[in-house]
DNA sequence: GCAAGGCCTTACTAAATTGTGAGTAACAAA
DNA sequence: TTTGTTACTCACAATTTAGTAAGGCCTTGC
């Protein structure tokens, strides 16, 4: 829970507010969550698969990142709990798949262009 | 100082590795960064209207995101001591511009599309 | 000589994020 | 009935990041 009472708070939500971007970028920097992104659009559509593919992730923090992913609107859930045995299915909403072109461009950015840190 | 041995450090350089977006997100992810970045784009190029222009920083924060900056070589910092006053400044290197534009997109993306917390 | 302004640095504290380990609920197969 | 699988949740500890307050060094102006 978030000490809303905090300078650290205000600070962020003054950022947030002045800019969109800066909410993006405080989504995007939480660890693991664009891995999660990328491993779900090469197709790990599970969280069992995801768990796997995402190497070193806990379960803890996949939920997690899962869920705010969810909340952003970049991903969709869904359950088949009629199926045996029970099964849910995370996949790209059309933002997410915006986004993830996005984050491409950026990549490539970080690769060929920025001056990596010594 | 960060502590080498722990999993959240290994974690984040397995990820750093893994992927230069991720050094790249954990480096816009440092609160003032980008609004420093833009500050010096739009002129402010000296310390002290860098932190008039970037509200609430503190002097602390302005400085270590200046040193960042210039270590991933997206501003340089100039010294005029011959000038009087002597004087400092700060400037986008083409990188840093190249970064602005591509912040500029995502900011796009993240007005119009991204749907927010609620 | 002493205060003032510009550009930081340092030590410290407060708060946030990440990781760990255990546990849960629903269902099925042995 | 115990065990296994899937998809999580929770409390807590370890670590990291951000903010605070004070001070330092250099130059100029009075």
């Amino acid at each position: 829970m978030r000490k809303t009472s905090s300078t650290n708070f205000i600070n962020q939500t003054f950022l947030e507010e002045k800019c969109t971007l800066n909410e993006l970028i405080n989504l995007l920097s939480k660890r693991w969550l664009t891995d999660v992104l990328f491993s779900i659009e090469e197709g790990n559509n599970r969280f069992s698969s995801l768990k796997e593919d995402v190497k070193l992730i806990s379960d803890n923090m996949l939920a997690n990142r899962l869920k705010l992913l969810e909340q952003y609107g970049l991903i969709i859930r869904v359950e088949n709990k009629s199926e045996v045995p029970y099964r849910i299915e995370y996949s790209l909403t059309e933002n997410g798949e915006k986004l993830s072109e996005h984050l491409d461009v950026l990549c490539k950015f970080s690769e060929f262009d920025l001056k990596m840190k010594v």
